[in-house]
DNA sequence: CTGAAAGCGCTTACAG
DNA sequence: CTGAAAGCGCTTACAG
């Protein structure tokens, strides 16, 4: 790649004059400005961002810790995110951070030697050790938490209302006449406490009976293997007539079990998922489910981030919480009163 | 972040003995050593990525251009980058192809100013114009395109044998009994075009007729809208035993259209995807399909980019092409024979 | 064993 | 209108 000192020995004219004559200062020949923008568009000039950088302090780039690729709630977020980034002209690092915590590597540091400018952290299977907070805590600049919680609440986030979106979505269940509700949820992530806690606001709030045995936690939330708890409760005397799941793929899971044991969906079960990914409407029955605006949550996400970044908005932490609204579709009857 | 200069400062020593000190040089006596990195470590140092990048004009890092991050082929492939760059202490900045094209801005511009030593091309919804095309004739730095081609076949491709692999579905739904073998195609993209020329291969191989009615073309292959050639080929007398689909998505919208229309599969109809993408054995039926092992394709692709950033390996254009193979499941019937 | 100097590619305040 | 100089953060060849 060429560079102002060599364009500069082409035109026979310093290097700061190139400077100027490129970045379209005022106090310049018009007859040198034009050669030497010529000269630029000739060599393909493209000034080097890394100076940029040196000079201000401010590297135009963030870094993002992404799970892994193959997930379609953290692809949706990642679309959301990009969108934003490329308006503000900020490029973005991808970490996939899995890979990271398997290796033992420092993920911040890496981000740390290529001076992003802040970070935005995805939702990642489990809740990540003490040593990774305390990491997050030494990093000099800013962070924003997507989805998830981690450790204290110190950091600015941006999620779904999850626990007030399972609330409303059981609620929903029981005004559509279901009583004897279960549940499967995941509780190794922060969305998953909080909409196992909105699951049991709505059931108190209705004065139904939270029954221990059919509110089932899994190990796993994106195998295709069921637990074998769930299984139970499928085949149990006392099946609910409806399973609430903490996701779309563990109600496809749960669905896909149900209808192995000869259950008919809804008449037998009726099953609920979270998220709202397509293929939740592009199966049969269709899934009732809840969305979660995913894109939405990377807009603001970016959006507080570079807010941070450029110190414009409240100083105080900020929770930004996206509603989620139910969705009915085939998985759930629409009048259970029989 | 505190500097080297500043460090010096702290222990009463030069930025060069620092700077020594740190990189483990030997020269240096055990005390000043000793000192610099217990300061770098209290005051948390990281050196300047940017900086090695000036001085040696390698930045460690690629470009990678993708389409968009809701598509789970590209994020299995995404996974497998990540793979290798990672184990090569590489670091990746993203672009969202889409974007891109829809604003108009010169892609390889913003990688050329982050000075990537390299550039991953992920497959997008349709062959690109020629203005890109030529923006990347003038990039100065090496090129992989990942399962797809443009214009001309003069840079790197890693991708699948989209024409054999489908060659070999036909091939295996022929053995099985099929005789009456539809298609839906997508050829706006160069694997839609490979795979369809492998299932008319397969065709003349068996010397079975290669109808134009039953041989469809769309116009989109990611929306959940199926052309009404598609359906009209459903609803004809002279329907086919199988269709064979460009890719996983456009199979499962066939068999929701299939079943709506009241056909059973595979006893009335029998459907076939290609990618093997998570949902397709979570569907029911389970879809068959060709596993494209897409996380190797990635792995190979930036392996070969990283060669090609570091000079080693052929100097020739390389096509590296990742066998694809037949997965049968329920989606079609084990034996067609009747 | 340590430090001053030059240089990577640029910008900007200052001199001419 | 143009150019020499300093500086961003580092490394390395050279001097001491």
């Amino acid at each position: 790649m060429i560079s102002m000192k060599e364009i500069g020995k082409i035109c026979g004219i310093s290097e700061s004059t190139v400077s100027k004559a490129l970045s379209g200062y005022a106090g310049i020949k018009p007859a040198t400005r034009d050669r030497v923008q010529e000269v630029a568009r000739k060599y393909g000039y493209q000034p080097n961002a890394m100076v940029k950088c040196m000079q201000t302090g401010v590297s135009q780039s963030i870094g993002i810790a992404c799970n892994h690729f193959q997930d379609l709630f953290s692809g949706a977020i990642m679309d959301g995110v990009q969108e934003v980034l490329h308006q503000a002209h900020y490029d973005s690092y991808v970490i996939s951070w899995d890979k990271l915590v398997r290796s033992g590597e420092n993920l911040l540091n890496r981000f740390s030697r290529r001076r992003v400018d802040g970070l935005l952290l995805l939702p990642m299977a489990q809740v990540p050790t003490a040593s990774y907070t305390t990491q997050l805590y030494s990093f000099p600049n800013p962070v924003v938490l997507v989805d998830q919680f981690w450790g204290s609440r110190e950091f600015d986030y941006v999620g779904s209302n999850n626990r007030e979106a399972m609330k409303e979505l059981v609620g929903t269940l029981i005004m559509l006449g279901y009583r004897k509700i279960g549940a499967v949820f995941y509780s190794k992530v922060s969305s998953g406490v909080e909409r196992r806690a909105g699951f049991i606001d709505a059931m108190i709030a209705h004065g139904l009976p939270v029954n221990a045995d059919s509110l089932c936690e899994v190990e796993h939330c994106d195998s295709c293997e069921l637990d074998e708890k769930v299984l139970r409760l499928l085949k149990s005397e006392d099946r609910p007539d409806v399973l609430v799941c903490f996701n779309d793929n563990l109600a496809v899971n749960v669905m896909n079990a149900a209808r192995d044991l000869g259950l008919r969906i809804p008449e037998d079960l009726a099953v609920t998922g979270f998220g709202n990914l397509p293929f939740s409407d592009m199966i049969r029955p269709r899934l009732t489910t809840v969305d979660q605006q995913a894109e939405e949550i990377g807009r603001q996400a970016a959006r507080l981030l570079l807010d941070r970044i450029s110190g414009k908005g409240d100083i105080k932490r900020q929770e930004i919480l996206i509603p989620a609204r139910t969705i009915l579709r085939q998985s759930s009857a629409s009048d259970q009163n029989k």
